[in-house]
DNA sequence: GCCAACGTTGGC
DNA sequence: GCCAACGTTGGC
């Protein structure tokens, strides 16, 4: 079983947001990066970090499961919608999602700040300045880490 | 709201 | 195939 974290941003779709509807397609990706791995590598029975991009406190907030691994991003063949996306004909379909479900809201947020003072974590894209990735993996030893400093005051 | 960093687009 | 211009991401 393989760990990954995802961004979003949640003035769009937040923890609360997945807790109320329990199981969503993570859709709208449109990087290749990211497209490749929810693709290839994602597995139904992943865990995912639900991490709150672009607010007040970035950071971690909860835990998802990987509940569908990857298929084709139908909102991509849909002109009316947003993520729309004239290149990605359904006979070849460009962009991809994954279905992601519930686990776990934290009691609290792990802050991006707290997160950057962790030499533990110094090698995850999240970290490095300028990186955009918005879903990269997590090794098991992060996954851990991370998990622990919920514990710290 | 600002702006640095990055990915993508499109002219050539 | 290069690279400047542009749009987007996302922390601050």
């Amino acid at each position: 079983m393989a760990y990954w974290l995802m961004k979003s941003e949640p003035d769009v779709f937040g923890i609360d947001d997945l807790e109320r509807v329990r199981v969503e397609p993570w859709e709208g990706v449109r990087n290749y990066q990211a497209r490749n791995m929810m693709r290839d590598e994602m597995q139904e029975g992943d865990l995912a970090f639900f991490y709150h991009s672009n607010c007040k406190v970035p950071g971690v907030v909860g835990i998802m499961r990987i509940a569908r691994s990857g298929y084709p991003d139908e909102a991509a063949w849909d002109p009316e919608h947003k993520y729309y996306d004239p290149k990605s004909p359904a006979d070849n379909p460009r962009w991809y999602r994954v279905d992601v479900a519930f686990e776990q809201k934290f009691e609290r947020v792990i802050p991006l700040a707290d997160l950057k003072q962790a030499p533990e974590l110094a090698d995850m894209p999240l970290v490095r300045r300028g990186n955009r990735l918005s879903i990269m993996p997590v090794s098991e030893a992060e996954w851990d880490f991370i998990l622990s400093m919920l514990e710290e005051a």
